[in-house]
DNA sequence: TTTGACAGTTCTATTTTGGAACTATAGCCT
DNA sequence: AGGCTATAGTTCCAAAATAGAACTGTCAAA
């Protein structure tokens, strides 16, 4: 596999993996949504090294999930903000730490927890069909090839 | 940071990411949703390197979301099968599905459509609120240190 | 004038990955 | 018996990615 090209081939979970499938990007998603935002911010809680950081940084930016904002002008500072294509990777970091709760945990309880304002209430993420509510299982559902696949195999 | 030993943070992003946040990791667990179970099948529909698939099978095995079963004596031949564990992955693989089809489509449309075999109808996974039921968003969360944070950081 | 903060870049050593060939077991065909 | 094929890996070397540390440049404050 070429992974310059993972974007595009023709399945959407490849074209996820081709931006956010590697060992630091992720990590570097969950500072953002805890409202991170600064170069030497994300060094120092993650301990990447700031070649790789700067490299990550690049990447999100050029793919659209976050945003260079300048904060200073004198001298020129940058931060680093998501938009609404990044605030919309939420569900895959949610489903991610939900599933690190419920497989991965060990005997001192969970690292967070985390609360809904809207009912005020500790909840879990749970995924469900848009069309009728109900919690999704992986053997409920089947796969048909859409418009996108039917094209590219020929 | 020390890979070896990510799975052992305080933080279940971290934890789930020391599993499943390589290039190739998500990509074997698609085609695990697809029904493939055997090391010639994975090689062929993905062109992975034989020694990788092998490293990632039996790590996939190691952290239990994969099952080696034999199906085959003379000669012993086996495959590889979801545990629940390995099944509990499939929000985590849908938002990624789903963050794909919205944001990194292209003119050709979805290459994959899923059917609800419940309702019968063609769906979007969503994530809600497990209490209220609500749609989640970013904005309307707010996080708070568990006891597995607290006992970790002091 | 020196120090420190910030946002990177550059350099080398180590680790991971890619690519191709090789091994091992056994069934099937002639 | 001898050779072909299928399956599930392992081995080896080259290429690419990552780690770790030092370095650059700008400016503010002491």
């Amino acid at each position: 596999m070429k992974w310059d090209t993972l974007d595009e081939e023709p399945c959407s979970l490849s074209r996820t993996v081709a931006v956010v499938g590697d060992r630091w990007t992720l990590l570097i998603l969950r500072e953002c949504f805890l409202r991170v935002r600064r170069f030497e911010a994300f060094q120092s809680s993650l301990q990447i090294t700031r070649h790789l950081l700067s490299e990550r940084l690049k990447k999100l930016v050029r793919f659209g999930i976050l945003r260079r904002v300048p904060y200073s002008e004198t001298p020129k500072r940058y931060e680093y903000i998501l938009t609404q294509k990044g605030l919309d990777l939420y569900p895959v970091i949610m489903a991610m730490v939900h599933w690190g709760d419920t497989h991965m945990g060990d005997e001192r309880g969970r690292p967070l927890l985390h609360e809904h304002k809207t009912c005020g209430k500790l909840f879990d993420p749970v995924m469900v069909c848009s069309e009728c509510g109900e919690v999704l299982h992986a053997k409920q559902v089947h796969v048909h090839a859409g418009p996108g696949r039917k094209e590219a195999v020929g």
